[in-house]
DNA sequence: AGCGCTGAGTCAACGGCGTTGACCACGTGA
DNA sequence: TCACGTGGTCAACGCCGTTGACTCAGCGCT
């Protein structure tokens, strides 16, 4: 599990799954996206832990017009997690390097928004709407984008299974924060790891 | 993150932390264990969900009794979650096809336990205590048992990287459940991913 | 102008959670 | 016999996500 995706630091519209908002009336998408914004924030900083009452008081609304506006905090923390990302860059790149390059981009220090996301979308990943979310993303972004220009057997699978390895390290790196790993150079990380996930696309 | 432990099957003094008994009398120590045996069944079945209210009815008990045996919820899991098992044999076997002896060794169908304690595992694994007993179980099992038997560089992260390798393919089967890979023959992931362990190791 | 409908929003409450403190019962040692 | 510490229950706290009843404002319609 990796993900170029996550809780967004602002309201996207654009990116955001399309939702049917013609029903309401101009006050009713302010203070919907009033909340939406409130949530990004605090899933992003607290991860699913973030409760529906804190989002409620941050966007100055009652708790029960949070649900009413998404359903429930399981939707609305997806509608908060888009799968967009620069993660399509670094797949598109060639094909040669894409083990090192998949590995620097999630480590680089540079972009610290992947680390909230990875972990609230980890924090997440018992429930189960969340859980299909991931596997979707993987075969759409990872799958869809690697799989067709590889050679040989298991093209499909070699990719999720590179995704596994990705996501992997990331648990230990951003999760368990894992001495050894947090430790050691990025250099390191990304030549020795990097290469563990090239072979596998391009044994 | 790759646990060849987690909650028990069946009620293990022996292998648990020892704890400083001697102060309890027969009736306690007989009530604490029920509470401890109903917890790793519930929690092997449940996962972390498993409510501290549904325990103490399954022991026959009020729920305040267990925190007051044994502090929290959180230190109640942990004891529930054990860091032994047969993963050491596998550990200590042949160099050379140790991956795949890991992968297939967590991928066995005969070991359906292996996957609830996996699972009970992540799901708790926002908690710090649980996560620095991942930590330690990485540093005390796996690294201990194969860095020094390991030549090259960076001989301790490299046995690092390959836990979280396993870790990730764990995620992707059991978690995400991933129709890719659990649609996979597990003679294929045994080799594919068994060997990119096995080249992290010993290149 | 008046009416009714519908969206916007609040409020109190529900059932569940982990945890705490007050309280009682019992067995043992002095 | 009496104090004391262990074993255990009970009610309650403060939190959670969610629901249903309710009010209020704005709109179109006759």
């Amino acid at each position: 599990m990796a993900y170029g995706c996550g809780v967004t630091e602002t309201s996207s519209p654009a990116r955001s799954a399309p939702v049917d908002e013609s029903h309401l009336r101009p006050a009713g998408r302010a203070t919907r996206a009033a909340i939406e914004e409130a949530a990004r924030r605090l899933f992003a900083e607290r991860g699913f832990d973030a409760s529906v009452r804190a989002i409620a008081t941050e966007a100055g609304v009652d708790p029960a017009l949070v649900i009413r506006h998404f359903g429930s905090k399981e939707a609305l923390f997806l509608r908060c997690v888009d799968t967009a990302g620069g993660i399509g860059a670094v797949l598109d790149g060639p094909l040669e390097s894409v083990g090192r390059r998949l590995v620097a981009y999630f480590l680089d220090p540079a972009r610290p928004l992947l680390r909230q996301r990875y972990l609230a979308l980890a924090q997440a990943a018992h429930l189960d709407q969340v859980r299909e979310e991931m596997v979707r993303h993987t075969a759409e972004t990872y799958v869809a984008a690697l799989a067709p220009r590889l050679t040989g057997e298991h093209r499909e699978l070699r990719v999720a299974l590179a995704v596994a390895q990705l996501g992997g390290l990331l648990n230990l790196v951003f999760r368990q924060e894992d001495p050894i790993v947090t430790g050691a150079a990025t250099e390191d990380l990304v030549a020795l790891y990097g290469d563990a996930l090239q072979r596998m696309l391009t044994p």
